[in-house]
DNA sequence: AAGCCACGCAACCGCTTCAAC
DNA sequence: GGTTGAAGCGGTTGCGTGGCT
């Protein structure tokens, strides 16, 4: 492979704040195409702008695209990048795609300016989601609860067992908090069956030393909530509005791009972005897919039994 | 008013992935 | 199956701006 020469090395190529010319140039040339790009590379060229191909891409995907919105985040937008970087990382392109009109390099700005900060201020690791040593004495704040999935998964975990925060409880809610961002850390199908052999050889290791607090089923229960309905919509006020929010998850999970806002617009959508890694994203989308149905999730450590549950994922991750 | 500093964001860099040959 | 070029992606940089001293 190797890393390919790139015109951005040629001497003579302008770098970088745009003009407006140079906007103005490459709006009308891609709009004059109709919205379709073809070669990033020769574009500079064919448009007369003394850009590296490279960085005109840039420029129109992340400022000069008309579905591009501006403005702060909302507090849903928010939470749903929170959310989804527990489960994903960081993976800006794909949480991307889960909120209309933002580009991936917004979503990382803003993590890195705003939302990083506000986990950190409330005792949360942003990296791994999980609180922070130093903060952590067992007791919930408004803060932590604001921002931080496993916190409210520790009061579900306490409310399940009609009493106290346990140790225990905590442990097991936290394994499942990695195991399931284990499972939701994939790259394809192949890796898919590595996580789930990961997940299931993680949680074969730690049962013996985890405390059995929770029967099984609880702890499905508990694992099938904090990830099909992220604890983040704890903050949400109705009941109503929390399915609402839900459901869009489930369904943006589940359907990548079908809610382009190019839908209505030929040209929108011709313009809108050229990011839909089908290969990357088609493993979450199926994987999403198949918990929809099961709220009831099935015994995590049968992954090598007949366990109908698991085997249907690993059918299902070699078709893909 | 001037200098300094912190912050936010646009843009760049370099690595990975993908697809064509 | 290997090679190569192009595009995509995520980390990082650096500049502009606003607030503070």
């Amino acid at each position: 492979m190797g890393r390919s020469p790139c015109c951005c090395h040629d001497a003579g190529v302008k770098k970088g704040p745009w003009t407006e010319e140079e906007d103005r140039a490459l709006v009308e040339y891609i709009q004059k195409r109709g919205g379709h790009v073809g070669s990033w590379r020769g574009l500079p060229k064919a448009s007369g702008l003394n850009r590296c191909g490279k960085s005109c891409r840039l420029r129109w995907n992340n400022y000069l695209r008309p579905d591009i919105k501006r403005g702060n985040f909302s507090d849903d937008e928010e939470r749903l990048i929170i959310s989804l970087h527990a489960a994903l990382g960081n993976k800006w392109s794909t949480i991307a795609t889960h909120l209309d009109g933002r580009t991936d390099n917004e979503i990382k700005n803003y993590w890195n300016t705003h939302i990083r900060k506000k986990l950190l201020r409330a005792g949360v690791d942003p990296v791994t989601h999980q609180q922070l040593p130093s903060n952590h004495n067992g007791h919930l704040d408004a803060a932590s609860a604001a921002f931080f999935p496993e916190t409210l998964l520790w009061a579900a975990a306490a409310a399940t067992l009609g009493g106290g925060l346990d140790t225990g409880a905590i442990m097991q809610a936290q394994l499942l908090q990695q195991l399931l961002q284990v499972i939701g850390s994939n790259n394809g199908a192949t890796n898919l069956i590595a996580n789930l052999a990961q997940a299931n050889a993680m949680l074969n290791s730690t049962s013996n030393i985890v405390p059995s607090i929770l029967l099984q089923d609880q702890m499905n229960k508990l694992s099938a909530a904090n990830y099909l309905q992220p604890s983040y919509l704890g903050n949400i006020s109705s009941f109503a509005e929390q399915n609402m929010v839900y459901q869009q998850l489930i369904n943006t999970t589940a359907c990548p791009g079908t809610s382009s806002s190019g839908a209505d617009d030929p040209a929108a959508a011709l313009v809108s972005r050229d990011v839909s890694p089908a290969v990357d994203q088609a493993p979450v989308g199926e994987f999403a897919g198949l918990l929809e149905p099961m709220m009831e999730m099935p015994d995590l450590c049968s992954l090598e039994s007949s366990d109908s549950f698991w085997q249907d994922i690993l059918e299902e991750s070699y078709r893909l």
